[in-house]
RNA sequence: GCCCCUAUAGUCUAGCGGCCCAGGACGUCACCCUUUCAAGGUGAAGAUCGCGGGUUCGAAUCCCGCUGGGGGUACCA
């Protein structure tokens, strides 16, 4: 099918799925609740929305907006503090939002609780035009109802009781006082198809959806009238959100159809699994942002791996960073099945990026957070011309290549930046096939070397203390694993001659001396 | 129970009717590098494309059923 004639004529937002004709603008949000730290699954449709308006919009000669909205409308769940933490951790991971509870907007407030009337006025208009009515059901008849429903084998659900109640009757009720819901009349017959950008229709027999509830006895909305009155107001043309979405979708259409409005598109991702299947929990490792920021996650590499759990862009690339993730990211290529979250990969694009993709300064001064709470630096090294920066730098660059995460670095840098060596085993000094006596002379003949040693010249270093192994009728590994050892307290490190340049001449020449002791204190 | 979504190696994925007896990555194993451990390099094993029916000259790719996995079934989002 062929339309040579309009295709030329449409604009380029024909080119984006689910864009209305004549649309010049992209409007997404990601629209979480306080309720606690924010789930890695959140952060994840998070990043597809910003990615949808700033990335494949914008490419597309669109204006592109993402917008956050705190949907706070339970005051059960409602945690203190949680909305704060959650900004900080979003723009940690790197999300910008154009329109925001902290940054405003044309259609603040962005914070649904300080939107009530909105919500209260529009769930009576849809009372006043047929489409919803008070409920007055008791949460004791609603279980009772429940229970009797489930005894009988029948799906649960609410059984219409008020829908049926005369309009005059219920608004007097009302009037009076009694407490009550206000509840969707959902059609009877009939079907209702959604349009899922990545799925395609979706067509639900309207005999399954509920009379759902809109409003509460407390005068709070619910998410279905909240998030879909916003959404209308706030402009919304894509509403991209989390699969577990798809069941009340149906629902959310007929909503837009009772109040006249156009819907957006809807694109569902799917849902993040745990390991062992079902859903990701603590066991498993980190859940949540802040947990991932504590254990060493870079949000880059973060970013790269979530955007890859169910998103690709061809066959073979993987390594993307934030802005090459804006200049390929498309919503067609977005995956429709949920993929099991794995940490062993995360780690490894972690790695990469501490490893390959960072500069060096960049990356000492990530890991200098890490180090100072391990209490192996100052608390304001932060700074390049902080004293400590200029050793943890050279310590980085000789151990980059082993921290997975930056919370290894304590562990690995710790003998490079420490004053002394904490407790070792002594028996790590003396190395397989050798007697204590050989080990105990090899570094007694490395320290005596050690004023005419220029360690700051690896190669030099290396070509005498070869020499030093055949003088002493050592094997060259048997005396560089004693001097690592001495120098370090441990058995792996780094190149000897880049680990001896790094401690130096001061801190390797007590190292040895101590090693010798311990050696000499042994039991022969 | 009912409704919905989904299905390529242990995991994430490429594939959108012939180029695929299936490509990439993580993980695993081996070798190389080497003073140790990493990192890196090279290579290998691993998928009867969940199963069964169709459609078609031809199916991983389209359709149906089954099974597995996931989600929903709240005055939570």
């Amino acid at each position: 099918m062929n339309h040579p004639t309009t295709d030329l004529l449409d604009p380029p937002a024909a080119l984006l799925p689910g864009l209305r004709p004549g649309t010049k603008e992209v409007r997404v949000r990601l629209a979480p609740s306080p309720t606690g730290s924010v789930h890695i699954g959140n952060v994840k449709t998070g990043l597809y929305n910003w990615l949808l308006a700033r990335g494949q919009a914008k490419r597309l000669g669109l204006e592109g907006s993402f917008l956050l909205r705190i949907e706070d409308t339970d005051r059960n769940r409602y945690v203190e503090d949680a909305a704060v933490q959650l900004l900080d951790i979003l723009r940690w991971f790197g999300l910008e939002w154009q329109e925001g509870p902290d940054v405003g907007g044309p259609h603040a407030p962005y914070v649904q609780s300080e939107r009530l009337p909105i919500f209260q006025e529009r769930a009576h208009h849809l009372v006043a035009t047929d489409h919803a009515y008070p409920c007055f059901c008791t949460p004791e008849r609603l279980a009772a109802v429940r229970e009797a429903q489930q005894a009988r084998h029948e799906p649960p659900g609410y059984d219409r009781h008020c829908r049926v109640i005369p309009a005059g009757e219920a608004a007097d009720r009302v009037a009076a006082g009694e407490p009550h819901v206000i509840r969707f009349k959902t059609p009877r017959d009939g079907e209702t198809t959604v349009d899922d950008v990545i799925r395609g229709p979706i067509v639900t027999a309207n005999e399954t959806l509920e009379d759902a509830v809109l409003l509460k006895t407390d005068g709070y909305p619910t998410y279905h009238l909240a998030h879909l009155v916003d959404d209308h107001l706030m402009e919304i043309t894509h509403v991209i959100r989390g699969a577990e979405w798809i069941p009340s979708a149906p629902l959310h259409v007929l909503l837009y159809a009772a109040f006249g409005w156009e819907p957006p598109a809807f694109i569902h991702v799917p849902l993040i699994l745990a390991p062992g299947g079902g859903k990701l929990s603590k066991r498993h490792g980190a859940t949540t942002m802040a947990e991932f920021r504590e254990q060493g996650y870079l949000p880059e590499a973060l970013m790269n791996y979530l955007a890859l759990l169910g998103w690709s862009f061809d066959a073979t690339t993987e390594i993307f960073s934030p802005e090459d993730l804006l200049k390929k990211f498309s919503v067609e290529r977005l995956s429709a099945s949920p993929a099991t979250f794995d940490y062993q990969k995360l780690r490894w694009i972690n790695q990469h990026y501490i490893n390959h993709i960072l500069t060096l300064d960049d990356l000492t001064s990530r890991v200098i957070p890490f180090l100072a709470r391990a209490g192996m630096i100052g608390a304001n090294a932060a700074h390049t011309d902080h004293p400590d920066y200029a050793a943890v730098r050279e310590a980085t660059a000789l151990l980059k290549d082993r921290l997975e995460t930056l919370a290894d670095a304590p562990e690995h840098m710790g003998p490079f930046l420490v004053e002394d060596l904490p407790d070792y085993d002594s028996a790590l000094l003396v190395p397989k096939k050798t007697e204590p006596a050989a080990a105990q002379r090899g570094l007694e003949a490395t320290l005596a070397l050690l004023p005419g040693l220029d360690l700051t010249d690896e190669a030099a270093a290396e070509v005498r203390l070869r020499a030093l192994a055949e003088e002493l009728g050592l094997k060259t590994g048997q005396l560089f694993m004693a001097i690592r050892v001495a120098a370090t307290g441990r058995t792996q490190s780094p190149g000897l001659f880049g680990t001896l340049r790094v401690i130096g001449r001061e801190r390797l020449e007590r190292r040895l001396a101590a090693a010798i002791d311990r050696l000499a204190a042994q039991p022969a």
